[in-house]
DNA sequence: CGGCCGAGCGTGACCAAGTCACCGACGCGG
DNA sequence: CCGCGTCGGTGACTTGGTCACGCTCGGCCG
């Protein structure tokens, strides 16, 4: 049990109140897939995730769908907890990528830590204001940018380093918000340009610096 | 000083905690089109709005832009505490609509009333999360809505049951997060159904159940 | 009074993105 | 080996965004 000191805010936090985390918190594991909350539903416990990491989806009227961000280690999910807190329901849904180990705090035993810390009151309020801002993120994104450098930077993103990226073109439509066919173009431009070649359910990735010249390009439209 | 009989939420806390807050925080006024908080600049007091409204734009890099929300009586802002508690900078602008009177709590102030009061934490969190869903809405009706739905909800939403209602095209644009010309375009197709009809700086609504279908309409494409 | 200028609006041409319909290729289980 | 489901490719069309204009109204200044 030694996953508080595994988290800088939580192993600042005076003995006693590691102590009542501790005794009240339980750990959870799920399998990967896996809805953690769904709309419409209410939430039971505080959230914070120790290891995997989960995915929140957005979906619209006609059936598409976008990813809003995702929840990893160290972090907690505010919707989880705006929705706690608040007592509305979902509106997004979240679902594990990989196996998740978390830790769930009860409402009551919620509100007494935020009664008791100020270390936990700043580790919780912390976390939700950078979500927010993550969120007005994806706003400018979805609102302003171009699909090309965002399709770039998300291949960047999602292959994390590695040249090779599993993830279906109707998968790379979710990140985005937008469509499977939509997605198939792009790539297929990038493809012509030699920056990626294509393969089923998988990209791998050729120009890194060609993709990341589009993706961070301020002035958008050269070359 | 009878602000705080205003607020439910407010006057529900005990008499200690009133007269704290009474003690403490600042009553200040602000002029229309004045910017509250600006992208870059750094938090100084937890804001509370008692008269009057505050638009939140963002801006994208292509100098559009969009409005994500209204402060309006009774609400706080999200983007103040969230920044204030986090130490992030501000992305987004702040500007106020009409004059404006609201109450400002100074860093310390906030914090100590956060730790003492169950009922303001209470407060602060559900205005929190309220705020949280409604980006999200947001972002499914930029990402999945059609612009003339859009464009329907907006002008019934800001005419507020008026039958005229003092707008730009640019402003409208604005709001939908959209360029002029796309505005324009719509709002021609609605004066020629014969829904509107449009003046310099004004539209007037004609016809408003035809646009309330339009808005509503779930299955979005008939006609 | 006339002319100027800026804000607001109209428009056509073009490009980018989303939608629809349909097809072919691959892979897996029966 | 066949059938079926997932994945990807493609063309035709609509909607939305961009660019480049030009017009008009209203106020202001000389």
């Amino acid at each position: 049990m030694d996953w508080i000191s595994r988290f800088e805010e939580l192993s600042r936090l005076d003995d006693e109140d590691r102590r009542f985390i501790e005794r009240h918190a339980k750990v959870i594991e799920l399998a990967p897939d896996q809805a953690v909350f769904a709309p419409g539903k209410r939430p039971e416990a505080f959230l914070l995730v120790l290891e995997g990491s989960v995915r929140v989806h957005q979906f619209g009227a006609n059936g598409r769908e976008i990813v809003l961000y995702r929840v990893s280690a160290g972090e907690s999910c505010i919707m989880t907890t705006a929705c706690l807190l608040s007592g509305e329901d979902y509106l997004a849904e979240g679902i594990t990528e990989t196996p998740v180990k978390a830790i769930a705090l009860g409402r009551a035993e919620f509100e007494a830590m935020m009664a008791r810390s100020p270390g936990f009151r700043r580790l919780v309020f912390s976390r939700y204001a950078s979500r927010v801002t993550r969120l007005m993120e994806v706003v400018e994104d979805i609102a302003f940018e171009r699909l090309d450098r965002r399709l770039a930077r998300k291949l960047l993103e999602l292959s994390r380093g590695a040249g090779v990226l599993d993830a279906t073109h109707q998968s790379l439509a979710v990140e985005l918000g937008t469509a499977r066919e939509v997605v198939s173009r792009q790539l297929k431009a990038f493809a012509e340009r030699g920056w990626i070649t294509a393969g089923r359910g998988q990209v791998a990735i050729v120009d890194r610096t060609a993709l990341a010249a589009l993706a961070d390009d301020a002035a958008a439209g050269a070359a």
